[in-house]
DNA sequence: GTTTTTACTAAACACTGTTCAGTAACTTTG
DNA sequence: CAAAGTTACTGAACAGTGTTTAGTAAAAAC
C-alpha cells in the first residue's frame, strides 16, 4: 500500500503544482496570457503531461474560479463578524465592490468570463459560491426580520442590492467607466454606494 | 473622375459585403463563431482579402459594435417621444432591459467584451453610446428640474439607475442568473426591476 | 529476471489571426 | 493598340492556440 499511497500523494502534488503555476501565470498576465503551454514550461514539463492532470483547459479554469471565489470570500469575512444585520449589509457590500475594485481579474473570471458555464453547477467553484451568496441573502433576511425594512421580499431586495453593486463592479472591470473622466470615476462609485444605501433605508 | 469613383463605390461595396457577412454569422453562432476565415467563406474570397478592406478583426468588431449601439438606440427611441419625464425614465429603463435580455449578443459586445478599448474613444461605435447614454442622463436631468426627486445629483441617480439595469442585463447575459432555479428568473427581474423604481421615487 | 504498468514526451492535428510573394486583370501611358 | 504600371486578389506560409496519439524509458509487479 506504501507505493500506492505514494503515487497518490505525487498526483495531487502534480495537480497542485500546475494549478499554482496557473495561478501565478494567471496574475501576472491575466487570463489571456494563461495557455497550457506557459503552465508547461513554467512546471518544465512538455503541455502533454498537464493532461494526464486535468481533463482539458476549463477544468483548470474551475479550479482558477474556485481559487477566486475562495478569495472573494475571504475578502467579505470581516462583515460576518458584524453583529448588527443592518451594519453587516452595509459593510458586505461595501467589501463586496472593494473586492472587485482591488482584484478585476478574480471578479472578472468569477462573474463576467463567457465560460464553460455547461457544467459549472456541479463545480466546488459554484458551491462556494453558492455559499457567500447565501450569506449576504440571509443577512438582509436578517435585516427583514428585524424590521429594518418595510417591504418583507428579501430575495428581491438582495437580487436588487446585487445587482447594483454588481453593475458598478462590472462596468470598472470591464473598462466601460471611460464614459467618466478618470478624476470623476471614483467620486461616482462612492456616491452611488451612499445612495443605494438610502435607497434601500426606504425600501 | 469616373473610373476612381466607381472603384471607390466597390471599395465601400465590399466593405459592407464583409461586415453584412459578419454581421449574419455573428447572429447565427455568436462572437466565437465569428472568424476571418468564415466571413471569407461567405462572401467568396481568400481570407486575405478580408485585410485588404479592414486593418485587422478588431476593425470588424468595432463596426459591429456600431450595428450594436444603433441597434440599442432604435430599441430605446420610443421612449423619447414620452413627454413626462419621469414616465420616460422608466420606459427607458424597461425598454434598456428588454434589450439586454432579447439581444443578449449584442449587449455582450456592447459592454461586456473584453476588447480592444485602447482606442475605442475614437470610434464611432462609442460616440453613438456616448451620445444614448446622454439622452438617459438628460431624462433624469429633466426629472431633477422637474422636482422629482428631493436630491439634486442627477448624475449619480442616473449612474446609480444604470449599474441597476447593467447588473441586471449581464448577471443574465453571463448566464449567473442560475443561481436561482429558471422560474424564479423572469419574476426576480420584474420584482427588482419595480423595486428600484419604487427606491428611486423616494430620492 | 521477465513482464506489465506507469509517467512522460515529441510530434502532429485542427483551429485561430495575420503576412507576404506572386499573379492575373485592369488602367494608364506613349 | 501595345508596353508599362497599378490594382485586386490569392495560395501558402507563420506563429499562436487547445488537444491527441504513438512511442519510450523508467518503475513496479510477478
Amino acid at each position: 500500500m506504501s507505493i500506492a499511497s505514494r503515487k497518490e500523494r505525487e498526483k495531487a502534488d502534480m495537480r497542485a503544482r500546475i494549478l499554482s503555476a496557473a495561478h501565478d501565470i494567471f496574475k501576472e498576465n491575466g487570463y489571456d496570457g494563461l495557455n497550457i503551454r506557459s503552465i508547461a514550461e513554467r512546471i518544465e514539463y512538455s503541455p502533454a503531461t498537464i493532461y494526464l492532470y486535468y481533463k482539458d483547459k476549463n477544468e483548470i479554469f474551475f479550479a482558477l474560479q474556485y481559487e477566486a471565489a475562495a478569495a472573494k470570500r475571504d475578502h467579505l469575512l470581516p462583515a460576518a463578524s458584524i453583529e448588527d444585520p443592518w451594519e453587516r449589509l452595509i459593510e458586505f457590500g461595501r467589501l463586496y465592490v472593494d473586492f472587485g475594485l482591488k482584484h478585476p481579474d478574480w471578479y472578472d473570471l468569477l462573474f463576467l468570463t463567457r465560460a464553460p458555464m455547461e457544467h459549472i453547477e456541479n463545480q466546488e467553484c459554484w458551491a462556494l459560491g453558492m455559499a457567500t451568496h447565501a450569506f449576504f441573502v440571509e443577512t438582509v433576511e436578517a435585516c427583514v426580520a428585524a424590521r429594518y425594512f418595510k417591504s418583507t421580499d428579501s430575495a428581491t431586495i438582495a437580487y436588487t442590492l446585487w445587482c447594483h453593486a454588481h453593475g458598478m463592479v462590472s462596468l470598472f472591470v470591464r473598462e466601460r467607466m471611460r464614459m467618466y473622466p478618470p478624476e470623476a470615476r471614483g467620486e461616482l462609485a462612492r456616491k452611488s454606494f451612499e445612495m443605494i444605501v438610502k435607497m434601500a433605508e426606504s425600501l
